[in-house]
DNA sequence: CCGCATCCGTCACGATACTG
DNA sequence: CAGTATCGTGACGGATGCGG
């Protein structure tokens, strides 16, 4: 293992922060972007611009208290810009920020590592799944 | 941002797991990996083998419980591997599975990105912690 | 109807105490 | 040392209400 954080120095302490340290900010940033929504809000946004019906459709799932409450933080973060119009209906826009896109990039390769390593249980659920997929929609 | 998701079909529906789907497995191993905890047992043992106390000891802030329950939570997953020593005093080793080397490649370029990006935030935490360290104990 | 805030029920999380 | 059992709280999730 020649990626141990030790080698870099990562988690001695010797870095300004530490996401082992209960107290340390870092730990916050951490937590929204590898939070059980957050991830997928951000992979979901990498697509690019999107209003909240899309996002909220792309993130199958998730309630709209969820969000709301995450596309907020993440913009709090400056991970996530929202623009709102001014219209009839109400518009508001979700786009990435240059933050944002940096940590998607390292975001994608981790949920698509997922994905690949969950194909085997996944050809059982799909296979039944997509027999149930007319019933529950 | 040429890395979108759509480039790789990763969100497009045309591959067997998908992690915008509320019941695919896939997304259960994303949760479990990207948990509160599970990314710092994760990055924690990437230093190698370690025992529960020393677990402990570097995710500062875990209960004895969600410890527990991340290990075996990960264990299950096959991400790390439990070794119980028949020794007294009691001696349980943890440590990366292949697998989850896999993962912590993927997750150290992440922390890495947080740990720098609250850089500045945590230096004016530290100044702050460091003065009032000696009120707050 | 879309975007979002609020009330409330539920459950995982967190602290403590206890066992082998 | 390495956990398990129990209990309280806060966060999450569902339904509802409001404004444009």
């Amino acid at each position: 293992m020649e990626e141990s954080i030790e080698a870099k120095g990562l988690a001695r302490g010797n870095l300004s922060a530490n996401v082992f340290e209960p107290n340390c900010p870092s730990r916050l940033l951490l937590d929204h972007v590898t939070s059980r929504w957050g991830v997928l809000v951000l992979v979901a946004l990498s697509n690019g611009t999107m209003r909240w019906g899309e996002v909220r459709r792309w993130v199958k799932g998730i309630t709209e208290k969820m969000l709301a409450s995450t596309l907020r933080t993440l913009e709090s973060d400056g991970l996530v810009l929202r623009e709102v119009h001014p219209v009839v209906p109400p518009r508001v826009d979700y786009s990435l920020t240059e933050r944002g896109r940096e940590v998607v990039a390292l975001l994608l390769p981790l949920v698509e590592w997922v994905t690949v390593h969950t194909a085997a249980e996944t050809e059982a659920w799909a296979a039944a799944g997509t027999a149930a997929e007319e019933s529950t929609g």
